[in-house]
DNA sequence: GCACGCATTGGCAGCGCTGCCAAATAGGTT
DNA sequence: AACCTATTTGGCAGCGCTGCCAATGCGTGC
């Protein structure tokens, strides 16, 4: 009497087989296969039995007994770093949309920001023997870097070109982003910049920026007028404090550039609280293009980085069978009213 | 002297299989899965042996092979409306953290809201014989269900408990959410309520809330004073968009319900640089708990879901075989200095 | 010394499909 | 009618692994 022990009622499964589609439209296994992968030949009347037969039945082809079966699977597998990052989400919406419109499926992982984490990801998804990979960034774990050579899949790598890629690769110059930052402060004058960022140890994008900037504003014969990394990952209210801390402690900054756009509105939340005039006490420069900064009060002047591009553009070529190659997207500045 | 045509050069991949370790350790294939598998019994002696043969040997398992071989996957479908909201990328990662700690993999399909875009995707994640799949909500069309139902895979419906489940449901109740927001509002002394809302035969969660709103106002003798509902996504822009539009409509609004976060941060900014004073002029109220929504100057009053846990518990219960269920983990009124 | 139980091991038949090849059939041609 | 080619079809051996079962070895108790 006792029935709900284990789940809840459901007939038990009995899965169709492709010799049971067969069977019902009493042709031979690989006629049915055939026709219901529509490759080689097979007469009109066939194909409609097989069809027929297929939906009666309600086959699902069972995908793991074709791959297993065939040389190379369909599947490829994204490694990112977080979902919650707008980046990574709209790289993967892209990705998707390519992949959708082809038999590939992906098989996603995500790392949060740990290269040992995007390792264990990287084995266990090769597992599947996946005909390909998307990863962020050029910078692996030299374990994960022979595990992906020896795998035999093309490989992907988004968001970054300063480097030495695998393989493919799809993205702009973090450096360069980093130093068009800064030659726009300094061409609108502002000349004691800050810098307010986050996490550099785990996002080494980020990083590469912070030293572009650098570069330009030394090449400007500046120099940083003061710095606040906050060990965590970025977030408004990281950005938020760091810029509070950044002026409780140093006067005189006219400019503060963040690590990116989450950072920056942070800022932009305490200068309005503050009562602080941007730009004219303080000019704010962001990274990245959150949808949400162009819509406060002041758009934020910021660097946009055509991230949905990027992930159709890797995915299209991984399927595609390119060569390996390196696609320079670039980026754009965002003129708003914050610097 | 060509050899740039295909690819990157790359040693032709030779895959090391379970019987090469058999070999290599010099004892029976089964002895092997056995040990690699750490199932059944076999002597320290042995264990070594193969250990290091498959580490000589650099073998990764083929989980196509072994899932085929086996009776069950142990992969998991996983279906959401978007990566870009935080509230699926959030649901996710709680999802993700569990799966991390299990040998279960997951794999993801997008649906963009699209009901027929998740049919697509059930029947093709399917073909990997999941032994579960993650749904966002409880409407799916009619063939999706049934397939669903007929997979024989344990299926965790998450984010809404208004409906019937099909097996574990994981979530809160959507209008009891709206419920408490307008009586939130209407214990606050707001009389002339709005609305401001998205593309709500998409959203079928976001209509839900709109409708225990509406009612609760009505059990207080109230009524809706306008609405304006923007045809697209929710997004920054759409909620500035939208309360313009009934501003400029309708005077003597007290107070605006905007259908998500996001919507009622566009309100907020529109209330910036319009300079109407919130929550005096007008009070904003909105719902998910957007992280950004805590750090703008005012905090945003709102509505928090513990999207997380609700994608931990439901792929624990998923994996964990536990039986069908519905688990109410509730939400949280957030009193900001908006409303 | 022999039977018994338990731990350990290897052989082998599939899992459901695809790829190869040979067989059967159809459609002309002389 | 015999012959040839092109199309259509079915049989069957794997893909790499797991699950089952039988075989082996070894320590115990009588």
């Amino acid at each position: 009497m006792t029935d709900d022990d284990a789940g809840p009622n459901r007939i038990p499964f009995v899965p169709v087989t492709l010799s049971d589609v067969a069977r019902e439209a009493r042709v031979g296994e690989s006629t049915a296969s055939r026709v219901l992968r529509n490759q080689g030949s097979f007469s009109e009347r066939t194909r409609s039995r097989v069809k027929a037969a297929a939906e009666r039945l309600g086959y699902v082809p069972n995908r793991i007994a074709g791959t297993l079966a065939s040389t190379g699977s369909r599947l490829i597998g994204i490694v990112v770093p977080s979902f919650a990052n707008i980046v990574f989400a709209e790289v993967l919406r892209g990705a998707n949309a390519v992949l959708d419109d082809t038999d590939f499926q992906s098989v996603i992982g995500v790392t949060d920001y740990r290269q040992e984490q995007e390792e264990r990801l990287v084995s266990s998804l090769l597992a599947w023997r996946p005909a390909g990979f998307i990863l962020a960034g050029l910078e692996h774990s030299p374990a994960a870097t022979t595990m992906l050579k020896a795998s035999g899949a093309r490989i992907a790598e988004l968001l970054d070109i300063d480097g030495a890629g695998l393989d493919i690769v799809v993205g702009f110059s973090n450096e360069a982003a980093g130093r068009a930052s800064a030659r726009h402060l300094v061409a609108r004058g502002y000349r004691r910049i800050g810098y307010v960022g986050h996490d550099l140890d785990r996002d080494l994008r980020a990083a590469k920026r912070f030293r572009g900037f650098a570069q330009a504003l030394a090449e400007a014969g500046l120099s940083l007028h003061d710095r606040e990394v906050v060990g965590q990952p970025s977030s408004v209210e990281a950005g938020k404090d760091g810029l509070a801390r950044l002026l409780d402690r140093r006067s005189g900054l006219d400019a503060v550039y963040f690590s990116n756009d989450d950072m920056a509105l942070g800022g932009y939340f305490l200068c309005l609280a503050r009562g602080l005039a941007v730009p004219r006490d303080l000019a704010l420069f962001g990274y990245n293009g959150l949808d949400i900064a162009r819509h406060t009060p002041q758009p934020l002047t910021t660097l946009r980085t055509p991230r949905l591009r990027i992930g159709e553009i890797g995915a299209r070529l991984l399927v595609s069978g390119a060569p390996a190659q390196v696609v320079d997207v670039g980026f754009e500045l965002v003129e708003g009213a914050t610097a």
